[in-house]
DNA sequence: ATTAGTTGTTAGACTAGACTAACTTTATCA
DNA sequence: TGATAAAGTTAGTCTAGTCTAACAACTAAT
């Protein structure tokens, strides 16, 4: 049952989720304003997912996820949270511009691309010091693209 | 003039130069197929990618970029690069899911983060050596989460 | 308890981008 | 050169997702 859902669909589950902190249900309203949608928007879309058991929705009231619309919710919010990781991390992008090509990436990421991006950025956030020298030398670079000879001498050495 | 083209139009573009190596005019018949669209959409889209001046197309003929269409199908293309390049190159994933994954997301990826993400292919490239220790460990790392603990002891003294 | 304001819904219009079916033009080749 | 196949276009339909305008239901304050 792993149908694939459009990026706006997605979108509406993961608002509920960020809205609700993953326990409380949401309104419309509030969705309509993280979303910058209006409220017939967030409307119609309710009505579709919860056509597919993916949220719970009485009219007028507030809407949660189902199981099955966490999971998928949740699971966009990973593919969300892999990229943002990254571009910041590791590409050091503005936290503000990462977080909005995050959302818009999110929809689109495989899930092996997915795994694989989280886990670079856990490799290498992962030894002990921290991150590691030749990061710190890449965002000098970024700058500035001149590499520091120590680095190019060592990396000779190295390998 | 640097108007906003939805992921489509951008395809289009991009399927253009690609089929027609910068070069030559291409026939619906191949946009059609390289696109897996049938061609009254190839139609349709050129009619309004004319209309913007980005191709020529004259009925029952080929179309060719503009130089501003040639301009727009480049940048696509180089996102496109830049994504495949990191993709393949750093994260390791096989060449036919990583084109795949670049298609979808060379439409949502920002301008800088095109950038630095080609500044980081470049940067880890090149090293005299070609590619660093650290990304072979990586690569290691990917298919068995463990580190040598040579990696680990070097990594402490390093810092 | 009424009523004003907020929140939500319904109905209907619009757009982009795809499709099918039917027609037209161009190309091929006996 | 004329029949047929291939390529392209036109017209019209469909879907997803948005919007506005008008209406309905809740909520709170007097």
């Amino acid at each position: 049952m792993e149908t694939k859902h459009s990026a706006s669909m997605e979108d509406y589950l993961e608002s509920i989720l960020m809205l609700g902190k993953g326990k409380k249900a949401v309104r419309v309203s509030q969705m309509s304003q993280a979303l910058g949608v209006k409220m017939p928007s967030v409307t119609s879309a309710l009505a579709k997912l919860s056509q597919q058991g993916l949220v719970e929705h009485e009219r007028y009231g507030r809407a949660r996820l189902t199981p099955e619309g966490e999971k998928i919710a949740r699971d966009v919010f990973h593919r969300h949270e892999a990229l943002r990781h990254f571009l910041t991390e590791i590409l050091n992008i503005d936290p503000a511009i990462a977080v909005d090509d995050a959302c818009k990436m999110e929809h689109t990421i495989s899930p092996d691309t997915q795994q694989k991006l989280a886990k670079f950025v856990e490799f290498v956030n992962q030894p002990p010091q921290g991150q590691p020298k030749w990061l710190k030398i890449f965002h000098h670079y970024l700058k500035q693209p001149q590499l520091p000879q120590e680095y190019v001498t060592r990396c000779l050495k190295e390998d």
